[in-house]
DNA sequence: TCAAAAGTGTTTAGCATACACCCATGC
DNA sequence: GCATGGGTGTATGCTAAACACTTTTGA
């Protein structure tokens, strides 16, 4: 416990020397497999609560890359799918119940603990990764790290309940209007994937025909001579992102939905 | 010049006291006039360089809350339509050539300036106000508040030129799949009124019988018995938001263009 | 009486939806 | 040969866009 409370003395140091203070980031990160969309969540020591991975930004470093590099830590993965959706500023979020409760659990003197826990603002992101790539580790607060259907999140520290909420509708509606699928797929798919990573993101599913049509509608996708063999029917035809004119559709998103 | 010099340690301890470090607010304030869109700048003291207004937020208040209070204390407005669109935490915006010269203008003592103008990661608003009612007012770094056209824009300090780029896009395309117009204009307008709003934000014209059927569509807007007379011409009717309804297409926005 | 603004309805086109049949493959 | 999944086209409906004439009013 001395051990402990010697590693937690050091966290805060190595917090107050390099990284900014009042600011913080929070991830949702959502993560598809097997037509489900689970979420990323880690366990608090000592404690059943769960929360959101999060971070925090050095000095001299753009807040973007803390993002990128903070995930990076957390699922062990750096090419992916990053989007701030909002920032949460509301004071209350840390002064929940459950929070004082898990302090308690995680035996930390109050005096220590108010130091990392002070009233933060946090950046809001919300990533898209490919499930099978993630290793999931745990940080410093937590022993577990694991995923969970998107629709068995239990009950979660400070205001991180109602993040997710707002990171699912973002991404949702981003949907409408972006293409997604360049580094969740694999280099090259079938249009049943890209439509069942479509279906899984938005809850519901799709007209196959229709689905296609408005695919290649955007004229982003390049289909190839081959086809996916293996699969116990008819072999559907691969397809590959034409990498120049998705990020020109990334970039003026005016091409969708207008 | 000491006079000025004990006013500035002053605001730093201010600062120091009361705000949260390393997170500051800035403002895109639309104004809407005489069919143009115009933005409210200051004017840095002796200097000719321009900035958005900003804020800083309180220990123990609300992100939300910080921003109505820095905005009301900018303009003297209380009710406005203010939204967030977007966290900037680049560092580099804050290493600019122009930012140092002005420093220098300032007559700022060096170890001083650094104390203020340390790297924040800031959270842009921005705010739609009814052009006339404000009373805009300088804060201590600046000598002037005034409106400029939104096409007309000097180079601003620090990377606030892509923040007005990007709120002027975020607000277009909110005006897509939200009512905008309530606290924007007076209790009873007329259509003509509401459709060079969305004009001059759009920033193109819009067909008068569409425009109408659309925002009738909405089902948030009650047709008076009155005309408003006076005008030149032939009397046009008078409208009124429905509160109710229109609150309630703001919460769930997906009865616009879903 | 003329110019300028406001009221109003219909036609058209484009896009999203709904829908059904044939083909390939492994078991 | 049959079950399963994949390939493809057409008909339909809804919403957005295009479009013109009449009315009012003050000058």
């Amino acid at each position: 416990m001395a051990e402990y409370k010697n590693q937690f003395q050091q966290l805060i140091l190595d917090l107050k020397t390099n990284y900014i203070p009042s600011v913080s980031i929070d991830f949702v990160i959502f993560g598809f497999h097997d037509g489900q969309l689970k979420v990323l969540l880690l366990r608090w020591k000592g404690t059943d609560e769960w929360s959101l991975p999060g971070g925090r930004i050095r000095h001299e470093e753009d807040l973007q890359a803390a993002a990128y590099r903070s995930l990076n830590e957390r699922t062990g993965l750096s090419e992916i799918f990053l989007q701030q959706f909002h920032t949460f500023g509301d004071v209350v979020r840390y002064i929940n119940f459950s929070q004082q409760e898990t302090l308690a659990k995680l035996g930390l003197p109050e005096d220590l603990a108010s130091e990392v826990m002070g009233r933060d603002v946090s950046v809001g992101y919300y990533a898209l990764v490919e499930f099978a790539n993630v290793i999931p580790s745990p940080d410093f607060f937590t022993e577990e790290c694991r995923w969970w259907d998107i629709d068995q999140i239990p009950p979660l520290l400070f205001d991180h309940n109602s993040m997710v909420t707002l990171a699912l509708k973002t991404l949702r509606r981003q949907l409408s209007y972006q293409p997604i699928g360049y580094k969740l797929l694999p280099d090259k798919f079938t249009m049943p994937d890209l439509q069942q990573l479509y279906e899984t993101i938005l809850g519901q599913s799709l007209d196959r025909r229709n689905f296609q049509k408005r695919m290649l509608g955007y004229g982003i996708l390049e289909r190839l001579e081959e086809r996916k063999t293996g699969g116990a029917h008819k072999a559907p035809y691969l397809y590959r992102f034409d990498k120049e004119k998705y990020q020109q559709a990334l970039a003026d998103e005016t091409l969708f939905v207008g």
